[in-house]
DNA sequence: AACCAGGAGACAT
DNA sequence: ATGTCTCATGGT
């Protein structure tokens, strides 16, 4: 199939999406870490939270004690565990110098440098370390998450065993590296998988089947 | 009432 | 390198 031909029938069947949803690049980052498998619904209750408390920045976060902020991003889930992440991923940002101005991180070094050091910060894997770097830093770096697996390997394009790596370089090897492609593409993926590609599917009769002429047999799973 | 959501780390194999 | 367990709230 031809994916950048599947990008088109998705933006023309559920229209631009806007992502990522956060007002400044700081929000994009901490709602990264606090939707790793989360619905996004309660990750904004959590932001939310944060930003009633005056707890949306780098020292802000830092300074705050992590049953504090632990209590405040408490319906995100994982409360624990993310106040440590979020915390890893504040002081990375205050040793970096730009605790003021987070955005000014995609100044430092090129892509591949900035991921390798996204990825040395404890609680940001690959899927979190790519939407820092496409959705907060405006980089070509292609967002695979689970619907990506699953919607691809429905599709046809994915045998469905590939790790993340390899589906990444799936990606950038067919589609131009422009940044506002990626982020349309990504957003677009989601919403796919939220409507035909949930693990139990509802419905099957997916209207982009056209695009894909081998997904009618493709077992669903 | 089980199932799932825009994962990652620790640990064993 | 790859597989399994844990972390936790709130929707459907």
């Amino acid at each position: 199939m031809n994916w950048m031909a599947l990008h088109d029938a998705l933006l023309d069947h559920f229209g631009p999406q806007h992502w990522w949803p956060g007002e400044t690049p700081f929000e994009v980052m901490v709602g990264a870490v606090l939707t790793q498998n989360t619905a996004w619904t309660h990750v904004e209750r959590a932001i939310s939270a944060l930003k009633a408390n005056d707890a949306l920045s780098v020292r802000a976060i830092l300074a705050l004690p992590d049953t504090e902020l632990a209590a405040l991003i408490r319906p995100a889930g994982y409360f624990n565990v993310k106040t440590r992440r979020l915390k890893a991923l504040c002081q990375f940002l205050l040793e970096c110098g730009v605790a003021e101005a987070p955005e000014q991180l995609a100044e430092q070094a090129p892509l591949p440098e900035l991921r390798a050091r996204l990825l040395a910060v404890h609680g940001v894997g690959e899927e979190t370390a790519d939407s820092i770097l496409l959705y907060a830093l405006g980089l070509p770096s292609f967002v695979v998450d689970a619907y990506t697996r699953r919607s691809f390997t429905r599709l046809g394009g994915l045998t469905g065993d590939e790790s993340y790596a390899a589906i990444q370089r799936r990606f950038h090897a067919e589609l131009p590296a422009d940044r506002r492609l990626f982020n349309e593409f990504h957003a677009l993926i989601v919403a796919l998988g939220k409507h035909y590609c949930r693990p139990k599917p509802r419905c099957v009769d997916c209207p982009l089947l056209a695009v894909c002429p081998h997904a009618k047999t493709l077992p669903l799973r």
